[in-house]
DNA sequence: TATAAATGATAGTAATACTATCATTTATTT
DNA sequence: AAATAAATGATAGTATTACTATCATTTATA
């Protein structure tokens, strides 16, 4: 028996949902695909639809416009990561241990999901780093807010902030620091792959040394 | 006799130097104006020119396209914070107290300064809080920083860096804990009036809370 | 005053971001 | 198995964006 995982999305952020027909698939996986080879401002339907072999007019069929077919796929991440955090640490007595595994986690970079086969969890976590916060960095922030597309980040950040909370009641910025974590992540693994100056990792180690980084930064914090 | 601050800006950024003409500073002046009210997507040559009274033409005799408009703009923002940083904290002996001056500075809403009259580095702080990081996460990055795009920003990571191991000679991370302040303070900004769930912070006190969130991940990190 | 440089006015092109229409294929219901 | 509905394909069209080019006019400098 072949398993899959789906995540539940928000209705708002499609037109036709994309999980429910072999050209919604499509959609998505060309869609990762092609932004994270090109980057998202060069990304543009008319580009997915040939490297499906569809049409433009199919694909406004499933997405309104390309900045919500990206909140989809990020919100997808954001759902599937939690799942990950929740599975991978509901053994896991002690608190520290189970933050530290957190940071692993937020910080790692990903493989390839077998569950979720239309999905790239790899490359997907690639389009995190470079166009994650484009997802909420706009004019219209607050009433895709209202929509509740970001809730999946949103839920995401009060579980860590929840296990941070577990490590030290007396913690003053649970939320903040949840949200510092999972941007600080991303961000020092854009600077050290392309802006190697604003980090003081090597190349070689990788992401080590950041997930040593962010540990000091919470650890020293949070047990202050 | 009226005082002028210019701060000396990488020549490959335009095709002619905005800053020895009435045109060029109102290219600047209602970018800032525009980007700010509209958002980057939104913004356009186009509109620019109409806001100026002058031609799509005429802008483009300036700068080649708006990503390069913008990266002048948040480089000019990063050269004038590194002369305040500089400025300010010249006299100031304990090193610590210099960090937190310099946290301050990172973390605080800007007000005009008066010495660069075509220049609202109040507007400019907010562009840099939305589309800073807009610059740099792009397809093109590293094309980019061979041209020496983000010497301003790698500079104050530098400025800032070496405050920190004054404060602790030890410390392992001084350039990503440097990058990482001037991230998450615009990030928690950007949270706190968009996202307030990802913070915990209450609209009422502002930037203070956001300083004192700094401060305690620093110099809890850096005491370590 | 001559000359060069900057700007304005206008036009044009290719690409983007859509919307609309109708024919055809595929799936579902009776 | 036929009837009906839903999804997709094919094609066309529009407004806007992101430019480039040309030439006339204004403004600055030699």
């Amino acid at each position: 028996m072949k398993l899959e995982v789906q995540i539940k999305m928000n209705e708002t952020l499609y037109v036709r949902d994309p999980e429910q027909s072999e050209l919604g698939k499509n959609i998505i996986k060309y869609s990762i695909l092609l932004i994270q080879k090109k980057g998202f401002e060069v990304f543009t339907f008319k580009k997915l639809a040939e490297a499906i072999g569809t049409t433009e007019a199919s694909i406004y069929r499933y997405f309104e416009n390309k900045h919500k077919l990206l909140v989809y796929l990020i919100s997808w991440y954001w759902g599937w990561l939690e799942f990950q955090i929740i599975y991978q640490t509901k053994n896991v007595q002690d608190s520290k241990a189970k933050l530290k595994q957190v940071i692993t986690l937020l910080a790692t970079t990903v493989q390839d999901d077998i569950m979720t086969s239309h999905v790239d969890e790899s490359l997907l976590n690639q389009i995190l780093i470079s166009e994650g916060c484009k997802s909420y960095l706009t004019k219209h922030v607050q009433e895709d807010n209202k929509q509740e597309f970001f809730s999946p980040y949103k839920d995401l950040c009060k579980t860590v902030g929840e296990i941070i909370l577990e490590c030290n009641i007396q913690y003053k910025y649970p939320q903040s620091l949840a949200s510092t974590i999972i941007e600080v992540a991303h961000l020092q693994n854009f600077f050290l792959h392309n802006l190697p100056a604003l980090t003081d990792f090597d190349q070689t180690k990788k992401e080590d040394q950041i997930i040593e980084f962010l540990n000091n930064l919470v650890f020293s914090s949070i047990n202050n």
